[in-house]
DNA sequence: CGTTCTATTGACTCGATTCAAACTAAGTGG
DNA sequence: CCACTTAGTTTGAATCGAGTCAATAGAACG
């Protein structure tokens, strides 16, 4: 993994939300972090424990686990701080657990209070990191709540796959699903079975493939469709394939690929 | 409605979750509102709004409604500020709703500007409002995902039963429930008449009475044993009937009020 | 005093869970 | 490199919690 690799997820994932400026790029390039290696269903941070520094994903898939239900409450992927929230509350309520192998660099509290204080639109950004993260929560609510398993299955792959494009990863449909059908069951809130036969409806469907721990989404629109993805919860500045609510639509409708079914 | 009656619900709110000094209070009193009155099911503020205030919540109960499905994502009793994430970003997503007759105080933005930049007591106050909110929302998924409709039911109604309390509200276990069956069913994502099953449950097993726009809770330690219901995530200083981890039992058990049945 | 909203009840249906078993892929150690 | 072990996926059958529909009863409101 190649120097200042921290750097560019970080700054990859505030771009996608603020528009930042030079100095603050040249603010995100003295933040100071040790790696960390973590495998599949392995606990990065436990509930009770109270950090002194931040959690930025590099790779792979982090979620937020309630140790007694097994409930997954969200899902991270690389350029995301699931736990920036210790800066101002240290006391974690959930473990954050690994869906996958996965890279992190711990990142001292003390660098984000720095970036904040001195840069006012920073400060901003990574409240609107927080904020980002509230209305994921609430959409999430909305899914639980008022759609049928199909449709939250398929939204979840929606939404991890724009977050993915958000940081530039995906660019392709194809994103890695190193986490388990039971993992993709307990952040739905179904069972694993059930899960299963959720999975294999797409399949069926043409909309996804999902082997050797990648899933390929070969129809998107179905998927969106199916799932009634709206990614404006996310607070996304650009969507390729969605236009945002008052702005010019700026992506050339070729910007979303059609797909040939490749058996 | 006596004056500085919008200071003593947000001063009894903050003081639930935060210690606030003498001189955090004298800049509270400071602060300058208008009044608004709604009705049942009215809404105070529309998706897609952006308010250059906030809405203190003084009497009733609001809501977050998501408009398209209808499912509730969160509730809210008298001290709160629902809206407090628009100082950063002002556009909303859902609607904002009244659960029954509601009284609130509209609050410039400015004012919790000021207070934060004046108080840094009362800055890490606000933000631990707003976290105290998203672990309400994690602990709500946890809910719709792992527990079944009785518990939710319950868990809902203690919920909101301990975070009156802690404004000094349903001192009594009474509290005001001037909202519909219906309402509860889209905050626990179950039927109205599953819902209204699950009240008349409650009300064979004795666990509480729900007349005239009213709830009395007969048997708490029921009730919290139905839910499994552990206040920790409210982020509250205390919670009468429950001790904090890592804190001194400081609670007399008389402190739980023993209920007899009176039919 | 009727109109409207809310609560209640019963019958039927269906999506999803559970249980159990078989099958497959992925490690692990000899 | 194979035999063994473990983790994950797939399938079918039985069951159950919750939803829907429809009709009635009751409370609140103008």
């Amino acid at each position: 993994m190649q120097k200042g690799f921290a750097f560019t997820r970080l700054a990859d994932r505030l771009t996608s939300i603020a528009e930042l400026s030079d100095g603050d790029l040249e603010l995100l390039t003295r933040m100071s972090y040790t790696i960390g290696h973590f495998t599949s269903h392995e606990c990065v941070l436990r509930k009770g424990d109270e950090p002194s520094s931040c959690c930025l994903l590099l790779q792979g898939y982090l979620c937020w686990k309630d140790p007694a239900s097994g409930q997954i409450t969200s899902i991270y992927v690389p350029g995301d701080v699931p736990d920036l929230h210790t800066v101002t509350a240290p006391q974690l309520d959930a473990h954050l657990t690994a869906l996958g192998p996965v890279v992190v660099a711990f990142v001292p509290h003390a660098f984000f209070h720095d970036i904040s204080s001195q840069s006012v639109n920073l400060g901003r950004a990574l409240r609107r990191l927080g904020m980002a993260e509230t209305a994921s929560l609430r959409n999430w609510i909305v899914n639980l709540g008022s759609r049928d398993s199909l449709a939250r299955v398929a939204h979840l792959i929606c939404e991890i796959t724009v977050r993915l494009r958000a940081v530039g990863l995906a660019q392709d449909y194809q994103l890695p699903s190193p986490f388990t059908q039971s993992d993709l069951a307990s952040a739905c809130a179904i069972s694993p079975v059930h899960a299963n036969r959720i999975i294999q409806d797409l399949r069926r469907r043409r909309a996804l493939q999902w082997q050797s721990r990648t899933i390929t989404i070969t129809d998107w629109r179905m998927l969106v469709h199916l799932a009634r993805f709206e990614p404006d919860y996310l607070g996304l500045r650009q969507v390729a394939g969605f236009q945002r609510p008052g702005s010019i639509p700026s992506i050339s409708p070729a910007e979303t690929p059609t797909f040939s079914v490749t058996p």
